[in-house]
RNA sequence: GGAGGAUUAGGCUAAUUGGUAAGUCAGCGGUCUUGAAAACCGCCGCCCUCUGGGCUUGGGGGUUCGAGUCCCUCAUCCUCCGCCA
């Protein structure tokens, strides 16, 4: 049996079962540890058992060989083999059901937060961490995205439904090369200054990619899947870059390995109808830039300041109030050991909205995946994986929008912008 | 979609035509050295209840006392053909 099927160390929950089961709680999340250590004794007796009646075929097995050789009979040992082979594969198909079992088990827990995590019950526990940046102060009644880009012609939302269904955004015109801008000026800015490698991955994904990441099990309900080929459209970037090293080992000198990737983002979001879901604000499709990090063990919790801070210069750059909110124990992800929030403000909603999410996995998906280093030792070990958006468009372009609208109807292009829109300003007439 | 070829550990490469994976390079540790190189020794895929065992030749299955080797099946890559943006 491999270990690199397990995500949370089985050593570990042999160890320290009650730890294990404590910080679980704090993620909502009841498990049973018991039923898995039983588990985890019954394989490794009944794997005793059987690696001794295979330490005796080999050495019989070889007995015969050399008997053989010498011309001697060796029918009395074959015959009592044939005994021991079927029992070995008995017990071997015995064993594969108890390992599929204990598999199962164990690839649906979610990581454990790391101990700086703050405990909380629901997402309001969450803590803020800091602000930048004032929200303007209108002379006006600011508008909301909607309006403002149907009477600039930005996007159409209803032939959009027409087209695909509810929650799938057609860009049109401006409101188009704004969000091709977006795009371009956020993968510019983590390359150019930021030192990440540009990557266009594929949208579709195998299974065993999904697993890898998190995504599977759990998030199942909440991917597209095509049937037809066993493929998976993307939720996130995420998945396909960080699977970009699975089964690999990578170089101890090139860590941290930094990439940077636009993909398009599919999401069912089911169960969430009915909140949230005007405009822009939650759709089934959307474009996202996004940052993936593999590191070194000891350097994952320095490096994931650093990837907010990264995420933060886009909005910084385009001069956007945000805050960060760090994620209680209750609200981080399945797959994730600490994770910071970056959230825009957006006046004519009037609220906060999610537009980043950076995340530190520790080994979570660095196990799943197997991607490892040889460390100074020589010794192969897990690396640290990270990810954070850099950041998501839709609701980044809402904060645009409202943030820099004039009292005229008008949208003024943020400067950073311009070289890549060719446009400052967007009007209804033009 | 069809035909043929290929897949051995981090890389590269062997294995009496069925007899239980041999080497090499890189890397890590050690001896030696003022230091380095060279040389030599050990480690260098995974698991276990670790002075010892078991597993591992792309994945899964079969035949056999015994499979890298024979059979079936799937995956990936290469070449050719067909179709097509």
């Amino acid at each position: 049996m491999k270990g690199k099927e397990f995500m949370l160390d089985i050593h570990v929950i042999r160890e320290e079962p009650e730890r294990i089961e404590k910080a679980l709680r704090t993620k909502n999340i009841s498990v049973d540890v018991n039923k898995i250590l039983a588990l985890d004794q019954q394989f490794r007796e009944l794997s005793k058992e059987t690696d001794d009646l295979k330490h005796l075929r080999n050495t019989v097995t070889q007995a015969i060989n050399d008997k053989k050789k010498k011309g001697i009979d060796a029918r009395e040992d074959i015959l009592k083999m044939r005994d021991v082979g079927s029992r070995i594969k008995e017990n071997d198909q015995q064993l594969l059901l108890i390992q599929q079992t204990l598999k199962e088990q164990l690839i649906s827990l979610p990581n454990t937060p790391h101990e700086s995590v703050p405990v909380g019950k629901n997402e309001k526990d969450n803590v803020e961490v800091r602000r930048w940046g004032s929200p303007q102060k209108f002379t006006f009644n600011p508008k909301n995205h909607l309006e403002l880009g149907e009477s600039l012609n930005l996007f159409d939302f209803h032939r959009a439904a027409k087209i695909s269904g509810s929650g799938f955004p057609l860009y049109t015109g401006k409101g188009a090369k704004l969000e091709r801008s977006l795009i371009n000026f956020m993968l510019d800015l983590h390359t150019q200054e930021h030192g990440y490698t540009e990557i266009l991955p594929p949208f579709l994904v195998n299974s065993n990619s999904s697993t890898g990441t998190g995504q599977l099990p759990k998030m199942a309900d909440d991917m597209y899947y095509l049937d037809q080929d066993d493929l998976w459209l993307i939720p996130t970037a995420e998945v396909p870059v960080t699977n970009i090293h699975r089964d690999e080992i990578l170089n101890r000198e090139n860590l941290p390995i930094k990439y940077t990737a636009y993909s398009g983002c599919f999401r069912r979001e089911a169960g969430s109808y009915g909140k949230d879901t005007r405009g822009f604000q939650r759709l089934h499709q959307f474009n996202k830039v996004e940052m993936v990090q593999f590191c070194h063990p000891d350097e994952s919790y320095t490096i994931l300041d650093s990837l907010v801070n990264n995420a933060e210069m886009v909005l910084q750059k385009l001069i956007l109030p945000y805050r960060v909110v760090e994620l209680c124990t209750a609200d981080l992800s399945f797959a994730a050991a600490k994770c910071y929030d970056l959230e825009l403000w957006a006046p004519g909603e009037e609220k906060w909205l999610e537009v980043s999410s950076c995340s530190n996995f520790g080994d979570f998906q660095a196990r799943r995946s197997n991607i490892r280093f040889k460390d100074e030792q020589g010794k192969n070990r897990f690396v640290h994986t990270l990810n954070g958006s850099g950041v998501a468009t839709p609701r980044l372009l809402i904060a645009i929008l409202e943030n820099y609208q004039n009292e005229d109807g008008s949208v003024t292009i943020p400067e950073i912008l311009r070289p890549y829109t060719g446009f400052d300003i967007l009007r209804q007439d033009s």
